[in-house]
DNA sequence: CAACAACACATAGATCGTCTATACATAGAC
DNA sequence: GTCTATGTATAGACGATCTATGTGTTGTTG
C-alpha cells in the first residue's frame, strides 16, 4: 500500500469504528485491518497521535480501564465527533467522485 | 476540500491526463479542475513539484515549446510512466475498496 | 494607457501527518 | 526462558501539499 494515500483518512476510519461502540486503540487497529481485508495496517505512530488529536479536538472522550492485567483506554464518540464523522464521510465521497471524474475521462 | 486527502493522488491524476496526449502544466490543472467539477484545484506548489518529480523518475519526458509568445513545457508519458499509472490506478482501487470495507461495516 | 485578469512556469519555507524505531509492561504458548 | 500477542506511548525522520512570492507575456476593460 502507498501510505501517502492514507493521509487524512485515518481519522475517518477511527471515528467510524468508534461510532459503532466504545473501543480502544489496539482493537481499532485490528478492526480496521480485518474490515479492509488486511489492507490498512494502522501503525502506532499513526494510530495514537490520531487518537490524541481527536481527543484534543473533543471529537472523542476517553476513559481508562483495567482488565486482565491490561490497561486500556476506551474511546467513545462525542456529539461533535459524530458530526465530524458525517462531514468526513461526505468529504470522502466527494473526493472519490472527483478522482473518478478525472480517471473516467468522461 | 480537505487537502490532506490529495496526498499521493496528485501524481496519478497528472499521469492520467498526460496519458491521453502530451500537454503542459497549466493545461493539466485546468483539465483536472474541469473533470472533477471544480473539486481539485491543483496549486502551483503541488503541481510543478509533482511534474518535476515525475520527470526525475523518468515517468515523464519534457520538451519546451514556444507559441503565441508563451513558453510551454510539454510533457508526455514514457513507457515507465505508463506502467506507473497502471500501478497507481490499481493502488487507488484497492485503497477505495479498503475504505469502503471499513465504512460499509460489513 | 493604465490596471487587471488570465496565462505559464518556478521555488522557498511552513505546516502537517505518517513512518520507523524505540520504550515499557503483562499474558500465554512452546 | 524466549517469543508472540496485547496494549499504550513518544521522538525523530521524511515527504508532500500549502501559502506566498517572483518573473514575464497577452488580452481586455475603464
Amino acid at each position: 500500500m502507498d501510505s501517502r494515500l492514507l493521509t487524512g483518512t485515518v481519522e475517518m476510519l477511527i471515528l467510524e469504528v468508534i461510532s459503532e461502540g466504545p473501543t480502544y486503540g489496539y482493537q481499532i487497529a485490528q478492526t480496521v485491518l480485518a474490515r479492509s481485508r488486511g489492507y490498512f495496517e494502522l501503525k502506532e505512530g499513526s494510530l495514537y497521535p490520531a487518537l490524541h488529536r481527536l481527543e484534543r479536538q473533543k471529537h472523542l472522550a476517553a476513559s481508562w480501564s483495567e482488565a486482565e492485567g491490561r490497561r486500556r483506554k476506551y474511546y467513545k464518540l462525542t456529539a461533535a465527533g459524530s458530526k465530524a464523522l458525517t462531514a468526513k464521510k461526505q468529504e470522502w465521497t466527494a473526493f472519490a467522485k472527483g478522482v473518478q471524474g478525472v480517471l473516467g475521462h468522461v
